[in-house]
DNA sequence: CAAGGCATGTGACTGTTATCACTGAGCCGG
DNA sequence: CCGGCTCAGTGATAACAGTCACATGCCTTG
């Protein structure tokens, strides 16, 4: 059986609507979870480093349901497929995974709180910035190979209102703007 | 110890900041887990039915963290506060404990992809629908005892904009209005 | 039944975000 | 170095939601 799997940069790990079989956990590289919507709306949850895994992967193989969202590659990325008997296995016999298994779920639901606090109270200027240093910390650098329409994408807003936003960001010293990146002071 | 708890409508389970020691489980009745933010904006995540536990608070009391929302009691409810001691000891006792624990995350997790959904595509007339319907699922009745005010509140939004929003919906036929109350056809 | 309170209805206005249409700027391959 | 591409900047306009001010209407209580 093959567990280990790799994936390019742009690749689709996880589909909407489809039947996951396996828990899927990230070894190296980083992966992101996000949701689609009928009219090709983007939003992303979260991003899922080394050493984490997949909680939706999880809720989906154990109950044999299709998945509700998507999940893709940012980088390149080596990822464990657990199939669900192992899964179900390693739950009874070890401790020590069901305590992973339930930290991960712990994590995931306090971050989707977070994402739930930004889109119901948030604008979208504050909701940008807070993109901005999630990304910045998720990968540890200041200066961002994004360009505007990814952000616009990942917040499900419009390239506008994103380059509108950045520049005002800039004016007051916030950030510098280059192409296809943004460095944050 | 005392592990029953009870609460009148409208009292307040749990609060931002608040410390929880305690898994909350409700037996009778029904509490509502909401967010709050500091100029004084509510915006409703879930409700919790009979046999149900609150997701929020199984991590927080693993974790002696503050809580980051509100627990409300929307009718007369009694609850089990289940120490942290006790889950930890039920938890490698009884499998079938675990089981509840993770099947309770998996549900949580479930309706807050849910409403990150609606709050992230959707407009007020189509999220006002789907709490409404939600709410009918809930209790189970077509006539919602429910002011616009509450609806306002539950949604993070205005009064008159629900009330502008129940009108267009009265016109299409698809509730009629009537005072404290809206009735689903 | 008069008075006050709460729920609701409505018009006018504002702010934020989305959309459209277009311009310009940097980059790359031939 | 030209043409075409992607990325970014910008003004005009529109849509949606939030806010303010006020009217109305129903219900309760004395």
């Amino acid at each position: 059986m093959q567990l280990k799997k790799h994936f390019q940069t742009g690749e689709v790990i996880m589909r909407t609507g489809q039947y996951i079989k396996s828990t899927v956990i990230v070894i190296s590289g980083r992966i992101k979870i996000y949701r689609e919507n009928d009219e090709g709306g983007e939003f992303l949850v979260y991003y899922i480093g080394p050493g984490e895994a997949c909680a939706v992967s999880m809720i989906c193989a154990i109950q044999t349901r299709a998945s509700e969202i998507m999940a893709q590659a940012v980088e390149e990325t080596e990822v464990i497929m657990l199939p669900i008997q192992l899964m179900d296995e390693f739950m009874s016999k070890f401790k020590s995974w069901t305590q992973f298994v339930i930290q991960t779920y712990r994590s995931r639901f306090d971050e989707l709180l977070t994402v739930i606090d930004h889109i119901a109270f948030r604008n979208m200027d504050e909701r940008l910035e807070f993109y901005l240093k999630r990304f910045a910390g998720k990968t540890g650098k200041k200066l961002l190979d994004l360009t505007h329409q990814q952000i616009a994408d990942d917040l499900n807003s419009s390239r506008e209102v994103i380059s509108r936003l950045l520049k005002k960001m800039e004016q007051i010293g916030k950030l510098k703007l280059h192409r296809n990146a943004i460095e944050l002071l």
